[in-house]
RNA sequence: GCGGAUAUGGCGGAAUUGGCAGACGCGCUAGACUUAGGAUCUAGUGAGCAAUCGUGGGGGUUCAAGUCCCUCUAUCCGCACCA
């Protein structure tokens, strides 16, 4: 077989007939299958994606071939940082960059066989996307769940510009190797912590992998605990229980009755420590673990027990978590005891106190509180390559929203978008000037641009009304995904923040579900032969060209489905790979030596009818190394007899079809079985098991005297106990077992 | 430190709900066909001469444990001064 040409004969033939285009008035039972979109990158699809979507896609194609209206759309994350940065790197402009990666990767797409109607696809830095993207920020602000206030960023003194975590590393600016500081800017947020308790405890109501639902949980992180007051300082804490050995207070240098303190020897000192405090990067405090600190001179009271304990300011206390003062207990915690022994503070021996008690006790001055790990979403850049957010600011009216007539906010061309500190879009006066839509007089429009994530964080309810310039989504054919399929690495990024934007929608009236997906599957990864990681700078990388060249996906995507376990990955196997084709070859042999119509062997009706009952479990959930082997299986028999009927083929090719999809339509036509004008295999539906089949006629047992294995009889199918009783006897030498313990259709076990 | 996972032949990996461990494939061994081929076909392939022993180590429950319970070890991933 020639793999190249059948590839493209079946593309071809698929995109003249309209095959993979999706009907959203089908009567077949809606399923929403989808895979996270890729970044459209400068470079080819690589493995990585192979692996993720060439699997996905039979996955897909499955379920199709099972009578379900399958909606697989595919698109485009294109803002962000890495076509922006990759853009400044080679002096090109984002812009035109996407539009040639978003053709290559469709082709390439393609060419990976994917089932995709291109119809329904979408390029989230296309206006017509992002003008959503900017109306979903208004309904967000309409709800006050996007704001902006003063928080602490990572600053690059060099690049002068707010730095992702993931750009900052050891203090250092990942680009320029400037110190990383940490400042207090005015910045856009999205009220995601509104939502911590629903997205923790819906948890429970979705079908996700348990790892990312834990990760989730600790990313939330909620702890149950009190609020108490010393003086006016309210802190929090989980061990109420240890109040009676407090020795001190600790306030994070941030917290803002650090700056009421007057005494003034004292406050001078303080005040050095948070200026010292306040340069450190978050990545430095993070890793630097020695406690740092220094006394404010302040005594307040343990609303307790009436002690006067120190107050302290030390920069081992967080201020975005709790309250930003916790009580010292040294007696207990163990980082409080490290800071006393090295300030010298007082160390009492814990005794705990009884909680509901003690709560009482209290009375005005404690109250129980729950707080939570999870903070707001920062979603303002000053960046460039993003979806400009859409508020005007006038003199006059303040923050004003832009009007939604008005959407969209269009991203101007800019030749010169290197960050300096200001967003890239300040420098262009034509962006900035605008009149106020309140009070008309002339107003300036905010120049940062939104997180690429928010584009992503809604995208699954375009797909079904791409096209359509009035709305957004439509309520009626938004639709929960049924099952999600993308990498791990996201688990507490975009998937939480798909959930949020759910969640927030739901709450709204604006969809009818709220969370985004029934179904999550994560794939494994697939690493270089030595079990590394690929990366370009070991030079490991395995590229699919070249093997999608000589051989046609198809045998790409089939190694994949059987070499690994999907959601595991695992080294590649170029000796593997090149079995597939000798796989296809055997198959073909088969298909050119039927004989026969029908089946008549009862061996092929069992392992056939066995077959398709495991390829059906195995498809839907992902097990697809089994289903191939199963498959495997079923050739073997049918060429271990000595008819080869049409039947059987058949029934091998659709099992087949969802795995090698090109190859699959060719070997249909190869074993001349039916086909309508302009039919498909993926128009037909998936074999279903005979049921008088997936039992032999006779069935093995083992026999087994104390749990060891004597021998095997083999009885009929309908034998009774008794009857195997009989049978198995013969291996016991005529003693008479004490215990028998039976379990149909597997095996006997006598204890004498 | 907290949380989640993983550990099975020479290799990738299978084992419904506790019921013949090693499916399927690679590799390997022998043979067949071949005027040498990394092709195809047939047979074999966990270890051991055997009885037996074997799923990271050690305990336990059970007629029966890769699977359930306890415990330890190693590796991977995520979070981490979260009060």
């Amino acid at each position: 077989m020639n793999y190249t040409e059948v590839h493209k004969k079946w593309q071809k033939y698929w995109n003249e007939h309209d095959t993979n285009k999706f009907d959203p008035k089908s009567k077949r039972p809606a399923y929403y299958h989808l895979d996270m979109f890729p970044y459209p990158s400068a470079a080819n699809l690589h493995m990585g994606h192979y692996f993720h979507y060439a699997p996905s896609d039979t996955h897909a194609r499955f379920m199709r071939m099972t009578g379900h209206n399958v909606f697989h759309p595919m698109g485009y994350d294109s803002f962000g940082l890495p076509s922006e940065n990759h853009a400044l790197k080679t002096n090109t402009h984002p812009g035109p960059n996407t539009t040639t990666n978003v053709e290559r990767f469709t082709r390439q797409l393609n060419e990976l066989g994917g089932m995709y109607d291109w119809n329904y696809s979408l390029t989230t830095s296309e206006p017509d996307y992002y003008k959503w993207t900017q109306w979903l920020f208004l309904q967000l602000h309409k709800h006050g769940l996007a704001y902006q206030k003063e928080a602490a960023v990572n600053w690059c003194s060099g690049c002068q510009t707010v730095l992702a975590n993931e750009q900052s590393q050891d203090g250092k600016c990942e680009r320029c190797n400037a110190e990383v500081v940490r400042m207090n800017k005015n910045q856009w947020f999205f009220r995601i912590t509104d939502f911590a308790d629903e997205l923790l405890t819906d948890l429970d109501k979705i079908d996700w992998p348990a790892k990312t639902r834990a990760m989730q949980t600790n990313w939330i992180g909620k702890s149950d605990g009190a609020r108490i007051t010393f003086d006016g300082i309210d802190v929090f804490t989980t061990r109420i229980d240890t109040i009676n050995s407090v020795t001190f207070l600790v306030l994070s240098p941030e917290h803002p009755f650090v700056d009421k303190l007057t005494t003034k020897e004292q406050s001078r000192a303080v005040a050095e420590y948070k200026k010292m405090a306040a340069k450190k990067s978050e990545i430095e405090r993070m890793e630097n673990h020695e406690k740092t600190g220094v006394f404010t001179g302040h005594y307040v009271t343990n609303p307790y027990n009436g002690d006067r304990v120190p107050l302290w300011v030390a920069d081992y206390v967080i201020y975005g978590y709790g309250t930003g003062a916790v009580m010292g207990v040294p007696g207990y915690d163990e980082r409080d005891r490290e800071f006393a022994e090295k300030y010298n503070i007082q160390i009492l021996e814990n005794e705990f106190v009884p909680v509901a008690a003690t709560i009482k006790k209290l009375g005005k001055s404690a109250r129980t509180e729950t707080t939570y790990r999870l903070r707001d979403w920062s979603i303002g850049r000053q960046r460039y390559w993003g979806s400009p957010i859409p508020i005007i600011y006038c003199d006059k009216c303040g923050v004003v929203p832009v009007p939604e007539h008005q959407l969209p906010v269009m991203l101007p061309h800019l030749d010169d978008f290197k960050p300096r500190g200001a967003p890239p879009l300040a420098n262009d006066p034509n962006f900035v000037k605008t009149t106020c839509p309140i009070c008309k007089i002339p107003a300036k429009r905010e120049t940062e641009t939104m997180d690429t994530f928010v584009c992503s964080s809604w995208y699954f309810l375009r797909y079904p009304t791409v096209g359509n310039d009035k709305i957004a989504f439509d309520k009626t054919t938004a639709r929960q995904i049924d099952t999600y399929v993308g990498g791990a690495e996201h688990a507490c990024g975009h998937l939480l923040q798909a959930r949020f934007i759910t969640k927030f929608l739901h709450k709204h009236g604006y969809i009818n579900f709220n969370e985004p997906a029934k179904k999550l599957v994560h794939q494994g990864m697939i690493l270089a032969s030595d079990g590394q990681k690929m990366s370009k700078s070991k030079g490991n990388t395995i590229a699919p060209d070249n093997y999608v060249a000589e051989f046609g996906s198809d045998i790409l995507r089939l190694y994949m489905l059987f070499g690994f376990n999907y959601t595991d990955g695992g080294p590649w196997s170029e000796g593997t790979l090149k079995t597939m084709p000798r796989f296809i070859e055997r198959v073909i042999r088969a298909v050119e030596q039927i004989n026969c119509e029908m089946e008549t062997d009862p061996e092929v009706q069992h392992i056939r009818a066995t077959t398709i009952a495991a390829v059906r479990t195995d498809m839907q959930d992902f097990s697809f190394n089994t289903a191939v082997a199963r498959c495997m299986e079923l050739l073997n028999a049918i060429s271990a007899a000595k008819g080869k009927s049409r039947e059987s083929i058949r029934d091998l090719i659709l099992c087949l079809a969802p795995m090698i999809p090109h190859i699959a339509e060719e070997l249909w036509d190869m074993a001349k079985l039916p086909r309508k004008t302009g039919e498909s295999i993926f128009n037909m539906a998936f074999p279903t098991a005979d049921p008088n089949h997936l039992e032999r006629a006779m069935v093995e047992y083992v026999v087994q005297v104390n749990s060891k294995k004597r021998g095997t009889i083999t009885v009929s199918k309908d034998a009774t106990q008794k009857d195997v009783e009989a049978a198995a006897q013969k291996l016991l030498d005529g003693t008479t077992p004490k215990k028998t313990v039976y379990v149909p259709g597997r095996l006997i076990n006598f204890i004498v």
